[in-house]
DNA sequence: ATTATATTCGACAGGCTGTAGAATGTCAAG
DNA sequence: CTTGACATTCTACAGCCTGTCGAATATAAT
């Protein structure tokens, strides 16, 4: 199978089925399957089985629409990268919250560098909350 | 075998050995096995294969002792926790920078709120670097 | 009924970590 | 040289994960 050894938070093909179902807010597992088809040679069956891993996982509901199952997508791709980050984060804190920062801050500003003024806000706005949080008590 | 499901970067025995080898500089598999038997019934074999797996990912070096061959941790702390998370970071922000940003930022105040004003320093610090490579450019 | 389509089941590959006994290598003592 | 003691490597299994399907089964339309 040959993993890109990713060791990833989440799966190549996992992610490729959420990113169809938040483009289309919902779709059925052939339209999936029809979706992902031309950029990867797959089975409509693989895509079901993963269609069905991912309900298991809540990250996927299933509801039957007229004649056929209708899944969408449970969190948005902000929710989504906060469930599958927090065990991770934790673990990689757990072995150096500096490393961790450091590692975090490159490779938000390789990525996305427009972000990193939006995470100084946010901890200002942490580091606020918590002062009151702190008065408070 | 029961993985408590963390999914995380690297596995805890992984990590327990090489907790070890920081505070000791370096160790004999023996004693490393030694140090980490009292808190965990394991096999002295068991200890000796993740230390060769981890000297196969180069998270170990190994050298010949006095008879016996002695391991000591190539990275440390900062940097393991560097090495492990690039592409695990990498994965979470394809998913949604904003998300893994927020994310972050909860875990780090939960578990080492003091290390927040560092990563503010390190932003500030990474956006001049930036303004600064602009202008040169 | 027959046929087409939708869904579920069961399996395998191959990767990862944890776990350890068996096999082999090495070297000193008898 | 033979025997042990000790070190290191080999081999293997469990159990989890994702990717990948074909086969079996259910369901609906003709």
């Amino acid at each position: 199978m040959k993993r890109d050894g990713h060791q990833g938070v989440i799966g190549s093909l996992e992610l490729e089925i959420l990113e169809t179902l938040w483009q289309r807010h919902s779709a059925s597992g052939k339209e999936v399957f029809e979706a992902i088809k031309s950029r990867r040679a797959i089975a409509l069956t693989t895509v079901l089985t993963v269609l069905e891993r991912l309900t298991k996982k809540r990250f996927v509901r299933r509801a039957m629409g007229e004649s056929v199952y209708v899944y969408s997508p449970v969190p948005n791709r902000d929710e989504l990268a906060r469930l599958v980050s927090r065990d991770v984060l934790k673990g990689i804190m757990e072995i150096s919250a500096s490393g961790a920062c450091a590692s975090f801050v490159d490779t938000l500003a390789n990525m996305n560098p427009v972000e990193l003024e939006r995470l100084s806000s946010i901890i200002d706005k942490k580091r606020k909350e918590m002062k009151r949080s702190k008065n408070a008590s």
